[in-house]
RNA sequence: GCCGCGUUGGUCAAGGGGUUAAGACGCCUCCCUUUCACGGAGGAAUCACGGGUUCGAAUCCCGUACGUGGUACCA
């Protein structure tokens, strides 16, 4: 199976090479069920950086087995989050590939195929029990003090499948139309173990694993099946998945032995589980309401009951912020690097590095890494966003330079792109209150002059920049012998009408003259 | 309950036998800025607990506790 080589002197890294001589092929294997959730961005993406890192491809594929979860326009939405990040899949239902279809449902009877195959070899049978005959098998182990309600070995003999009745029986019930599923049948008390390329060894005993159902009364395979089946066909070398998945990998791994196929079995990764802020378990929907922050990569409203996730891409993250946050919420490279593109990480991600714990996911934190984002990104990298903003707010920039000024000016004090509108209105409307409260305790006769003589100067200025602006302004408050101070938060409230935003002759000299002049008097007429 | 996986400050974490136990977020103090940010300087950990092994353990071993996942004809 695996071999690893360990260098001497890297403790704990080890290279894995048996998959390494063919070319690299990864999956994201998503139900669509709903909204797409941080741990499975998360997934994608170390999917995506390990192909990419090995000049692999990357695949989406559609797990859609369960009809009775599948949610309409869950698909479409998945491949528009992974748009938003820029995780691009070299194949999937969207964009076609050798291996296609890449629908489950639409792969129906293959597994039907491989489901027979393996009863044929022994490896599986028909079990037509219904619902109630095993809720009364497991009702009678309850009563028996058990703990473990499996239909295992201790039980199989004692149900109503193929194993039991006879050939003839069992065809008759088929031939009948009689309702089945097909269950692995699992040899008890063997150690099945693989090398996680995260976790090192991992064994399971399979006195412990249950006959799983791998293909349902209705004809479609159980994830168990369909997961091999898929990833065999469509060539895997590496599948990463959630740790909750961890459980069922012995299953899995029997039924790569079982069919056939086990040398050439992917290299397993199960990642780390990003949990609740406030502990108890792993993060869901809902504790994104619960707590104020989104879980979800976009927006996402679900059809039956009209409700509505906000997604990250909505409340004013940058995809290069997502992606960075998320790559680095169980992983690092070692060093005390924590920003990097994606290019970056393609170059310097590595599963080995990838922590064993789950972590609880930090809202503050993934805003941080937005602003760090922000200041350090282009302001034309997020100018139509910002724009469309304030269309909503029924405001239209027509004025593209200054915009872009404006932008400038206020990047480092915006977290998210939505506070951008906040930060940057009162360039292009005026205020429409005045924190007038704040002026007036201090305000006097001396003041109001002082301003009255600053727009008299301000009117004359042929020239209308950043240093004549304050160069007048220190001029008059001299000759009035008053403190700029004391002068300066007046004037940053007439014009902004509040105690915010960037320096005020910066403000001044964006909005104009006109404006500036215009701001003051309207202000002056409401204290004096 | 059973099985698996885990456990370094509030959070993310470096570190893998000898270190003053990095760094980041958040918090607090100060500087810069007569707004707020940005930027800068500081402050806060007996490495879950108990036993070993060792001259020496956050690092290795065992146990306990706690957390977390699985235990479906869901993925």
């Amino acid at each position: 199976m695996n071999v690893q080589v360990r260098k001497p002197g890297e403790r704990g890294k080890f290279y894995l090479y048996s998959n390494m001589s063919k070319k690299v092929r990864v999956r994201f294997a998503p139900s669509p069920t709903g909204g797409l959730h941080l741990g499975g961005v998360r997934t994608v993406l170390y999917n995506y950086l390990f192909a990419k890192q090995h000049g692999g491809d990357f695949i989406l594929r559609i797990e859609d087995t369960d009809q009775s979860r599948y949610v309409e326009g869950a698909e479409q939405y998945i491949i528009d989050c992974l748009n938003w990040c820029g995780l691009h899949p070299d194949e999937g239902p969207h964009v076609g590939g050798e291996y296609a279809p890449y629908r489950q449902s639409e792969r129906k009877d293959l597994y039907k195929k491989y489901a027979a195959q393996l009863v044929k070899d022994g490896y599986a049978y028909y079990a037509f029990d219904t619902p109630e005959e095993i809720e009364a098998m497991r009702e009678k182990q309850r009563a028996e003090g058990k703990h473990t309600l499996h239909y295992d070995h201790h039980v199989r003999y004692n149900m109503r499948n193929s194993l039991n009745l006879m050939p003839a029986e069992t065809q008759q019930l088929l031939d009948a139309g009689t309702p089945y599923v097909i269950r692995i049948k699992v040899e008890p008390n063997e150690v099945i173990h693989f090398e996680d390329m995260i976790r090192g060894r991992v064994e399971f005993n399979t006195e412990n694993i249950d006959d799983k159902v791998l293909l349902k009364a209705d004809g479609m395979p159980t994830y168990h099946l369909a997961v091999v089946v898929d990833d065999h066909l469509m060539k895997i070398t590496h599948a990463f998945r959630g740790e909750e998945w961890l459980p069922s990998a012995p299953v899995h791994i029997l039924l790569w032995k079982y069919l056939g196929w086990i040398d050439d079995m992917p290299e397993w990764a199960h990642l780390p589980l990003i949990l609740k802020p406030d502990g108890n378990g792993k993060l869901s929907k809902r504790d994104g309401d619960r707590l104020g922050f989104p879980v979800f990569a976009m927006n996402w409203t679900d059809p039956k009951t009209g409700e509505l996730i906000h997604g990250f891409k909505e409340l004013g993250f940058l995809p290069e912020a997502f992606l960075n946050l998320l790559a680095v919420l169980g992983w690092n490279d070692g060093t005390e690097q924590e920003i990097y593109s994606l290019d970056e990480l393609i170059e310097k991600f590595s599963i080995e590095r990838v922590h064993h714990a789950g972590a609880k996911f930090d809202y503050e934190k993934a805003k941080w890494f937005n602003h760090e984002w922000i200041k350090k990104l282009p302001v034309s990298r997020f100018t139509s966003h910002v724009s469309s903003l304030f269309k909503e707010k029924g405001i239209t920039i027509t004025d593209e330079e200054k915009f872009i000024k404006v932008l400038e000016l206020v990047k480092d004090r915006c977290t998210l792109l939505t506070d951008f509108y906040e930060q940057s209105v009162f360039f292009f409307v005026a205020p429409a209150t005045i924190d007038i409260d704040s002026i007036k305790p201090k305000w006097n006769e001396n003041k109001q002059m002082f301003f009255v003589e600053l727009i008299r100067a301000y009117n004359l200025l042929q020239q209308w920049d950043h240093n004549d602006l304050e160069n007048t302004f220190k001029e008059i408050a001299a000759a009035h012998q008053l403190k700029t101070g004391e002068l300066m938060l007046p004037l940053r409230i007439m014009l902004v009408g509040g105690k915010f935003g960037p320096g005020v002759f910066d403000i001044a000299s964006v909005i104009g003259k006109e404006e500036t002049v215009e701001r003051i008097e309207k202000t002056l007429s409401e204290l004096g």
